[in-house]
DNA sequence: TCATATTTGCGTAATAATAACGCAAAATAA
DNA sequence: TTATTTTGCGTTATTATTACGCAAATATGA
């Protein structure tokens, strides 16, 4: 049997800063949709797993290395590449604004985070591609702890709040959410205190990724 | 580029009966593997969508015509198929009773209905893929509306409790969950009363997929 | 025939979770 | 020194969940 299918992968990377929820994307360098821009990603490797071709492919091309990846869905209408019969299975990752180090290299000739609320028109599928991981990142930062790998691993609760916020959409009550994720017993106050400006200065606190897979473990789920 | 990667599709399909969550296996044909049990699947045409291909395989193997299909995850370690690097993205079925009419054929020998608890060894990485699909129906039946599609079109309320207690793994309140189910208001409740030996008579309910999707526009949400 | 077991259908009370809001402490800015 | 802002801890009202009680309608068996 012959057959001529390409695989390959891309990644909706997510970064948060400001109040800001961003995006990581390239500016094609080569045909179709030259200097249009799209998501990171390229072809699998013969003998490669899926998540180091995703790894590999958004390292040669914006100088990110990811914190949090995971499988998204597999997209693979065959008309959704003009090359031909291309099925691409997306990731959808996020990273640490300290690891914010970008730079345009191989297939790409530029290298940008975007608000997602001011996004460019993209290449090929990939606006509908987006919008299946931001609903992810959505319907899932209230039912996994993921939220945290946006954040410095140190971080003041108030940015927590706006983080979920600004994810969500939505206003959040500040002291029910400050009940209901302290509860929940897998953050550690540290004992630093952080003065930012105007108001009350605030404590440092930390996620405890151990002591979060105890208690899943154990049975107890996280939901905020 | 020339890429020595080929795209498969392979299909876990649910049925109920009896108080038994039963999964569509075949019996290969040929080698590897060959009179090992596996899911039923094959390769993807070139330019065919991916869920017209899980549809036309799981017809030519198994002769099902599936009610309820969407994707899984799509599994691509490279070597979980000695024939070579074979991608297999796995669709999550559900099938009516009243469908339940197999026949082998093509690639398989023989076809059957495996009771989930009493599970032959499997091909491939497919006992995996299946432990995949069995967490996603667990999840899924709390927060959409899927158990219908396991049951027939008219269905007693003490079968839905059934299923639930089923795929649940768990007893549920028997009071509760009929409060919550039609509390829902999706359930219509027929004029037609069943005596199935012993007790009081029971009404026929049937779901309505029309109101289910207003109310989800609506912005309320199925929740069990 | 008639008491008994079984299954349905509808109800209420106790408990837990969520949402709504108050207010003092500790800092900055005017 | 007073107003403003942000934090941190608290209470109360509302809603949802859980745990049961019990009568109606049928089949079964003495």
């Amino acid at each position: 049997m012959k057959q001529a299918i390409k695989l390959m992968v891309d990644a909706v990377v997510f970064g948060y800063q400001d109040r800001k929820l961003s995006v990581l994307l390239i500016k094609r360098k080569y045909k179709p949709f030259q200097d249009s821009w799209a998501l990171p990603g390229g072809y699998v490797k013969d003998k490669e797993p899926l998540e180091e071709a995703v790894e590999r492919e958004l390292y040669e091309e914006t100088g990110v290395k990811i914190d949090y990846l995971e499988q998204l869905y597999t997209f693979g209408n065959p008309d959704r590449d003009p090359r031909g019969r291309l099925v691409s299975v997306a990731y959808f990752g996020l990273v640490r604004p300290d690891k914010f180090s970008i730079t345009a290299d191989t297939d790409a000739v530029d290298v940008e985070w975007f608000d997602t609320n001011k996004l460019p028109s993209l290449a090929f599928d990939h606006a509908h591609i987006l919008k299946s991981a931001l609903q992810r990142l959505r319907a899932k930062i209230s039912y996994e702890p993921v939220g945290f790998e946006l954040l410095d691993s140190k971080f003041l609760f108030g940015e927590l709040e706006k983080l979920y916020m600004t994810i969500l959409g939505r206003d959040i009550d500040r002291r029910n959410f400050r009940k209901k994720m302290l509860g929940l017993d897998i953050l550690d106050q540290l004992d630093e205190k952080v003065s930012e400006g105007r108001g009350r200065p605030a404590n440092l606190f930390q996620f405890s990724k151990e002591r979060y897979f105890r208690k899943k473990k154990e049975g107890i789920v996280f939901e905020i």
